[in-house]
DNA sequence: CGGGGGCGATACCCGGCGGGTATCGGTCTA
DNA sequence: TAGACCGATACCCGCCGGGTATCGCCCCCG
């Protein structure tokens, strides 16, 4: 099976529309059906179910669709992997764009201070853009929030774990308050929560805006359209017209340092041995070891 | 980057030898020298070192190895599975051959008597072949031995955990004794451990014959030329001439069921449930549901 | 010191396959 | 019933992946 063939087929499974599937792809639709047809024929299975007026998966072409997602993936993350490896040396760091900076920089300072640093890229993401770079291979390593990122199927180290505080427009009733609680947050109908991407960068249904970035974000809320919890740290980005509130219940965040479990890279060691001296956190969730 | 190419490269990696990688991919050497020279051209890096008499790997050429193996590895579990789910329905579960007996009848016959069973396959393996298997997709769920086979990325589900007991020859002074310690068995020069083979195939060195399967281990210990540790469930199978002592001090084996953590199969559902039901355990380690 | 052998790269040719356009057959809709 | 829509088929072309022959280089050996 070539990732050609595999490319070609995730789009008709996505699209259910060969000439849809065709113009995204930049091709015509004959070639398409063809080599649908032909990797049929190979696999010696129907993935597609065409009754004139549509497309359907059937139960391989289910299968075939979520395998050949992953082996995508794996693809794309061993050409930038190998790519970047082939880059003068240097590391390149996820961050969610406006959030964790002072720990951002403790860790950066330590690093540049060990016997050996190597530069360290910056790339600064919007909500949840990290793991993903991470899984493609496009970055060394990332800081992840939990619980709204995954660690699963990465290495990580724990760094920091934080209380969570309400972000509310200046002069709101609740903005008095000393703390609250997030069943009063909940109850509040003009002052809606935001909506946050999904791991697939779609956004869930609901009343609130949807957020790509803390800026946005503290934007939206000194406008009075909505509130938003956010971890203790949103303190130090704070704009004027918004008022912070501890909120007693709601779950704390707790920032990792995630990166590819099979990386091998020095500087990579480098910089997770440098957060585990730092932040002393939990012990150290996976090894790194010499190398490329 | 095309899975041709890769097959092409990791071949190459593992070769370092243009001449003998393409006899191995039954292609004459120009055109790889070709694919590759491209492959490089491609990525924007140098992936191989030729100097005249050898090629070596550079670091690029490292990840991209490490990478395609996976990749491979993937592509190859995708069409496996493809195929099975285009098949009539029906279970393929990998054992070791010989080993869990009574455990594995115990299960089987618990999911036959499930409302909604499928035919189950059991495909009997050699030491450390069931994770393979799992991992390439040719099989639905495997019984594995922890802390010999590893869960990493596999749900799992615990059935069973049981101490361990040495086979001896029978009549060997040691198999006397009411119990014994692996300080002990390590002690006898004339009776060696066996090598079991890695995850990759391979076998460690050391004195001790290669094994691949129960027979081929119990026939050795009657005929004098090793000892075993193995689970108590050993016993069940024993043959005349080896005898058996409880080991005090070594790690308790726990079997586990184990599958693919992506797998959505109604069947293979039914079996976990099973599993846990019969065998209480400490809780499902993923979850399955619907589909295909 | 010169020739031969081993190895990867290059040159060149051919056939198949991936891509294109034109068109068909079937079905739903206006 | 005509037209639109959609996937399959027919057919053609150019490129690329595969082949053989040969080169260039280096090492080794006589």
């Amino acid at each position: 099976m070539e990732t050609r063939e595999l490319r070609y087929f995730v789009a008709v499974a996505e699209e259910l529309h060969f000439g849809r599937a065709a113009r995204r792809l930049g091709i015509a639709q004959p070639p398409l059906s063809r080599a649908i047809a032909q990797l049929e024929r190979r696999l010696g299975t129907v993935l597609l179910e065409r009754d004139s007026r549509g497309v359907a998966l059937t139960g391989s072409g289910h299968v075939l669709l979520r395998e050949g997602r992953t082996v995508l993936a794996a693809v794309a993350a061993a050409e930038a992997r190998t790519r970047r490896a082939g880059q003068p040396p240097g590391l390149v760091l996820a961050a969610k764009a406006g959030a964790s900076t002072e720990l951002l920089a403790a860790l950066l300072d330590a690093y540049a201070a060990r016997p050996d640093p190597v530069p360290v890229d910056l790339r600064l993401c919007r909500f949840g853009e990290q793991s993903r770079l991470l899984r493609e291979g496009a970055v060394d390593a990332a800081l992840l929030h939990l619980p709204f990122d995954t660690t699963e199927g990465l290495d990580s180290e724990e760094l920091h774990t934080e209380g969570r505080v309400a972000l509310l427009p200046a002069g709101h009733p609740l903005a008095a308050r000393p703390a609250l609680r997030l069943a009063e947050l909940a109850a509040l109908p003009h002052l809606p929560a935001p909506r946050f991407p999904r791991r697939d960068g779609s956004y869930p249904d609901g009343p609130g805006p949807e957020i790509r970035d803390t800026t946005q974000l503290s934007q939206l809320v000194a406008l009075g359209r909505m509130h938003a919890v956010l971890p203790e740290s949103a303190r130090s980005q704070l704009r004027p017209g918004v008022a912070v509130v501890p909120v007693l219940d709601a779950p704390p965040v707790t920032t990792v340092l995630a990166w590819d479990p099979a990386a091998r890279s020095r500087p990579l060691a480098g910089l997770v041995r440098t957060a585990v001296e730092v932040f002393g956190g939990g012990g150290p969730n996976g090894v790194v070891v010499d190398g490329s």
